[in-house]
DNA sequence: AGTCAATAGAATTTGGAAATTATTGGCCGG
DNA sequence: CCGGCCAATAATTTCCAAATTCTATTGACT
């Protein structure tokens, strides 16, 4: 249980629904790996864990169910969302795919105003710590979002809110294998000069370079989760893998 | 696999659970228009409507909300998501582009039980008729339901689950202007022969023209509704938008 | 006249208990 | 010993009413 990461709000900043609350921290709890892979969901868990009744907990799945976070079995619950080499080869593949459109169109249409932001997030980002950790691995939830802001930066103009925010999905399911590795092996990577090369080539307008940046970026996440050996990541595409149910 | 029920039983089979029945009958009835863009949906109004509880109804609006057939405003309720030319030419554009991938994708990979697939798709659908009647438009669920499964059945092979979603989400989104613009106007097309070429390119394994002809077919439906001078369509992404909210 | 505050009414959200359905473990017959 | 059947248990799903929050209207004040 590290749920206590985001240090920022000393107290609860409530959204303004429980069932949001719910939502926020079950997703939360997923993508940093705290809920594991596969795990099922028992209402009376859920309800205990974040304080709250049933129904917003219900909400909240459903929600995430959606978006292929949690996994939905007509009268036979919820579980975390599966995950195996398999399914991280296929999301790998496709998230090349869709980012490589959604940049080509942002760099394309891009503005001032869009350059102006990039330039801050990558500044954010540059400043702030993988780790809240110094020597060994632990979930930075400042360093995720403003990560996570970086990506989107990129991409946000590309002119279609339908294609960024698959992209966002995406991009929250390769995080979620992303933090099952780093518990295993970190640090491993020099990410910063990976951004950095990645701002430039978008900044000069040098489309193909920065396409072949973003899939080089994107497969070398992969790379390493692959190459962690988990123990606890199979190599096919299981029961509760998103996609299959 | 989808056609089954239409014919055997004139009333549903019920799903294995009320909230997905009651999932099912308002995705349909948004899709048809029988509940209009931008309308209200009070949960008392869904209870009587559905002959269900409170929750299933709840649990149905959320799942649609996250495939923004529905949008959610915390403590203000759910509306039906509203439609604007703006919205129909991002959605075409974004569909172009992914399906583009997915067919590519799928035709680059596919083998003998694709192709029969396919086959198989246009002819049911060629011996289905667009209109359940004969002179007027009305909504013929058959049709609907065997178009979809052609169009899927082009992708189906692309190797991506997520891709193979993405794209089947923005069909829904397209089918529902589709149906605001047939009961104004109709008939206006040989939709016939448009997928029969689609289908032999594709047989062929003449992949660019068969993306030329995915993306013609796709960019016509838009047209047409555009065409339609809609009165209730605005011509920019009103509030309740997907997207926007 | 216009702005703002208070209030009454309507709608959404929530919690728990009841009903429905799956799962487990034991029993019987082959 | 194995496999199917049945009862007991556990979990999910559903309904409903209370609590919270929003909306519309009225009336006072500048």
């Amino acid at each position: 249980m590290v749920d206590e990461a985001q240090l920022d709000e000393p107290k609860k900043v409530t959204s303004t629904t429980v069932a949001s609350s719910v939502y926020d921290q079950l997703r939360l709890d997923i993508l940093t790996g705290d809920l594991r892979p596969g795990e099922k969901l028992r209402s009376e868990f859920l309800r205990d864990r974040y304080q709250a009744g049933i129904s917003p907990v219900r909400e909240a799945l459903n929600r995430l169910a959606t978006e292929r976070l949690v996994c939905r079995e007509d009268q036979r619950g919820f579980h975390v969302a599966g995950v195996s080499k398999a399914g991280l080869v296929e999301l790998t593949k496709t998230r090349c795919w869709v980012e490589e459109i959604a940049l080509r169109e942002s760099i394309e249409q891009g503005d001032d105003g869009w350059e102006e932001q990039i330039v801050l997030a990558f500044h954010r980002l540059s400043r702030t710590p993988r780790s809240s950790d110094d020597l060994t691995y632990a979930f930075n939830a400042k360093w995720e979002g403003l990560h996570r802001d970086f990506h989107t930066a990129l991409i946000a103009n590309c002119g279609s809110h339908w294609l960024l925010d698959f992209c966002l999905q995406l991009i929250d399911q390769a995080d979620r294998y992303r933090q099952l590795a780093a518990t295993v092996s970190y640090p491993k990577r020099n990410e910063r000069n990976e951004h950095q090369d990645l701002m430039e080539a978008v900044l000069a307008r040098d489309t193909d370079r920065a396409v072949a940046l973003q899939c080089a970026h994107i497969h070398k996440t992969a790379d390493i989760v692959l190459d962690a050996n988990l123990s606890f990541l199979p190599d096919e595409i299981g029961p509760a893998d998103p996609g299959r149910c």
